[in-house]
DNA sequence: GACCAGGTGCCAG
DNA sequence: CTGGCACATGGT
């Protein structure tokens, strides 16, 4: 229970610019949990009401000590960036739990932000340590998660990412991957490790890098960012990583800071993207689905 | 119904 | 190396 003064912050933009999945409003702010202590949360201007938790943990959490006016001022030659962080301000890269941010990041594939928010409530719900204080559990550890069967999981919603989160959660368990190490390794070695879990490629490792790791020059390629960047270039881009390379390089040092305020931009639709439909990106795919007529479920109830 | 969502794995050429 | 598809689910 206290009180922070935070002169650059805006809570709700942080929490639901599609970072972290899990707080939901309750009065006139929010509740949630970091890590396994709930918090529920509260601003009032530049006040900062807290209960639950302590102060040091939410700072960090809230990445209170990123300063964004030099975010902000390191893609001022850039009108699209700059006006894209001006309208953003207040929104903070968060440090998150390194577990619960690489495990719901493998639920994000083929998601739109509002299902992945489902998917994850779901997992807290059905398998979460209940939270005094917290309508939200704690995101299950990965010893629980590695017990159940694929269908457990298929059973909040996760489709076929439920194998991918199985397996990984498998090989977290039992200790042959060690997500406390991923930190101490560069960027480049930290991001292979990542992508050799099941269900994490470049885009989500790179997500998790930035919203667990603070490499704040990761730049994650979704279909948004893709068309943004693509509409950024003179030429088409090559190949996807050919694109993440112009985007680390056009956005700068704070590339994934500058690369969260475009998303968030294009998300709400205040972004003019040319060509809107995914056809600009060669890996968008779903539009030719191929139809067999087969409906049966193979993993019912 | 058709289309799309903060993509990844796998396989053929 | 690249191109092309399957993969589950839910919302508009």
């Amino acid at each position: 229970m206290g009180v922070i003064e935070c002169p650059e912050l805006d809570l709700g933009l942080t929490l639901n610019s599609g970072q972290a999945f899990h707080w939901l409003p309750a009065g006139s702010g929010y509740e949630g949990c970091i890590g396994n202590r709930p918090y529920r949360l509260r601003q009032e201007g530049n006040l900062l009401h807290f209960r639950g938790g302590d102060e040091a943990t939410l700072r960090h959490y809230l990445a209170l000590d990123h300063d964004l006016e030099a975010i902000r001022s390191s893609v001022a030659s850039h009108p699209v960036c700059r006006t894209a962080a001006i309208a953003c301000r207040g929104l903070r890269i968060l440090r998150q739990p390194h577990w619960e941010c690489l495990a719901t990041f493998i639920l994000s594939p083929m998601k739109q932000v509002a299902h992945i928010s489902k998917m994850s409530l779901a997992l807290r719900a059905n398998h979460g340590k209940k939270l005094r204080g917290s309508k939200v559990p704690a995101f299950p550890d990965p010893s629980v998660l590695a017990s159940l069967s694929e269908n457990d999981l298929r059973r909040c919603g996760l489709g076929f990412r439920a194998k991918h989160l199985l397996e990984t959660s498998k090989r977290v368990a039992s200790g042959e991957f060690l997500p406390e190490n991923i930190a101490t390794l560069p960027t480049e070695e930290a991001r292979k490790a990542l992508c050799s879990l099941p269900g994490i490629g470049r885009k989500v490792a790179n997500c998790i890098l930035l919203f667990s790791y603070e490499r704040l020059e990761s730049v994650p390629v979704d279909v948004w960012i893709g068309r943004i960047l693509e509409s950024f270039r003179k030429r088409k881009a090559g190949s996807l990583v050919e694109l993440e390379r112009y985007g680390e390089r056009l956005l700068g040092p704070y590339a994934g800071y500058i690369q969260q305020y475009l998303f968030h931009q294009a998300r709400k639709g205040l972004l003019r993207i040319p060509g809107k439909g995914p056809k600009t990106i060669e890996h968008s795919t779903n539009r030719l689905r191929k139809r067999d007529g087969s409906n049966i479920r193979r993993h019912p109830r």
